[in-house]
DNA sequence: ATGACTTCTTCGAGAAGA
């Protein structure tokens, strides 16, 4: 069984590529961020005709996160618990049933913060915490759980090609570093640091300044994976080639393999 | 370097991203 994170960058300007990518790795579970869209406007019969189940939390103009599955979930929750007041579209969670086992899946798209000093900084870290009593929560059912999304947070120095470049930004403070790592400590793993430890690997490279040709990126994009989940690991890979597609995303897929 | 790109708003320049 194959999952998968994406922050696709605007799914109606993306369609090609996640349809060709789709196609190609034909992945059991996909979690979307930043698809930009409405729910009424999200692409949904191009991708149910390649077989897949579209659920999605959408909002205008920005954000919006999307759950794409070969089986249809048994329940979906739009919208990350604790504060009733974020209208922020970037938590969806999906329930399935699969071979007598109970998987939940989230597609998660963890503000930026930047700049630093201001709200949206609060706000990174504020819904932060809001993820760390969720997942707790979640722990605490055993079920399979898989926690996958952009995060906006570099783990480690290890993940970044300019640490240095990188001291003043929202993705690399102390503070959002630090509850990450705290998110982790409730017992998740980080899938693509069980299985290597090597540098330059990345998910994100900028649009500007030539980054993707400097190999000048970043690790932000995460499967983050429960005991029963880590137990059942296979394998993870980053679908590096799909940066370099005609009009690409800035991130590209993360995606693991599970034991069936 | 308040830059550089890119998408979305919706037809033009601003917001947001990382």
């Amino acid at each position: 069984m194959l999952i998968a994170t994406w922050n696709i960058n605007g799914v109606k300007a993306r369609l090609d590529a996640l349809l060709a990518w789709l196609e190609a790795a034909s992945p059991d579970i996909v979690g979307l961020q930043e698809i930009k869209s409405v729910d009424e406007t999200f692409p949904r019969a191009a991708i149910e005709a390649l077989g897949y189940h579209v659920e999605t939390h959408g909002q205008k103009g920005f954000n919006g996160v999307a759950l794409l599955s070969r089986s249809k979930p048994t329940s979906v929750l739009r919208g990350l618990p604790g504060n009733d007041a974020d209208d922020h579209a970037r938590y969806i969670e999906g329930l399935w049933e699969i071979g007598g086992r109970r998987l939940r899946v989230a597609s998660i798209y963890l503000p930026n913060g930047n700049p630093l000093g201001t709200e949206k900084f609060a706000y990174k870290l504020a819904w932060m915490e809001r993820l760390i009593a969720h997942a707790a929560a979640l722990l605490a059912e055993e079920d399979d759980l898989v926690l996958a999304g952009d995060y906006n947070v570099i783990p480690m120095p290890i993940d970044v090609a300019n640490p240095q470049a990188w001291l003043g930004d929202a993705l690399f403070q102390p503070e959002s570093r630090g509850a990450l790592r705290r998110l982790v400590n409730l017992g998740l793993a980080d899938a693509v640091r069980l299985t290597t430890d090597e540098p330059k690997t990345y998910t994100f490279w900028d649009y500007q300044a030539g980054a993707w040709q400097k190999n000048n990126g970043i690790r932000i994009d995460h499967l983050m994976i429960s005991p029963e989940v880590q137990d059942r690991l296979v394998s993870v890979g980053i679908e590096k080639h799909v940066r370099g597609w005609e009009k690409p995303s800035d991130h590209v897929p993360v995606v693991m393999e599970l034991q069936a």
